[in-house]
DNA sequence: CCCTAGGGATAGGGTTCG
DNA sequence: TCGAACCCTATCCCTAGG
């Protein structure tokens, strides 16, 4: 196994970054054959591309984190949830009230040139 | 309270073992659902399956109890930046070096019938 | 056939509990 | 303190639709 799993380095996040404010989401393919930034993705697919956009935007939308402090930690282990529940019934309250901080990023997540996608799939 | 942890029985690791000889290890999804082990292991999700067999595969790997280096784990955060030259010389050439010297298991831990990993990515 | 979007599975690190 | 069991999620895989 070579490359196991290949993580996403800072250049890379910013090449892609930078595709996708110079040809817009959703053009993987052509981000990836520019050759601004095909030398620093070259390791990756049109498919890598689009998945790391996915995570990225999710992480810029709510950080929904877990990191709490010490106080107000209700997460307890509760009772098995083994014995297989056909009903899933779990109503785990998070309850995050945390405020959610901006990154500042410079760059907004998601610009898109135009999403002429009106109709939700 | 309840089962906080459920331990793994012996049925179960000789079922995970079976599957990941039938299967191939990495198909957790595939031996969870092979009628042939879930009866078994219906109380296990895919993520188990890998957790457990990781758990099994770190303990055939040698482990020396023995006072051994225990220089230890300064792991700080240092940015792993395999960052990759702007000349493809590097094709990530990753020799195997696992001399895998199983030989108190008559089961291989790793037979893995074919990783299709094949297109460079 | 190639591409993109999306869902789903896997791999590996991190956390918790005994 | 350490390890087994469990959680989190970035990355990878598979497939439908265009």
């Amino acid at each position: 196994m070579g490359a196991p799993k290949q993580k996403w380095t800072a250049d890379e996040e910013a090449a892609l970054k930078a595709g996708v404010i110079k040809h817009g989401a959703g053009k993987w393919r052509t981000i990836l054959k520019d050759p601004e930034y095909s030398s620093v993705l070259y390791l990756r697919s049109n498919v890598d591309l689009k998945d790391k956009w996915r995570n990225m935007s999710v992480m810029a939308n709510g950080w929904s984190s877990r990191e709490k402090s010490k106080f107000a930690v209700k997460r307890m282990h509760h009772v098995s949830k083994r014995e297989e529940s056909p009903l899933p019934a779990d109503n785990d309250v998070k309850s995050d009230e945390d405020a959610v901080d901006i990154k500042a990023h410079e760059v907004p997540l998601m610009p898109i040139p135009a999403p002429i996608r009106s109709t939700i799939r």
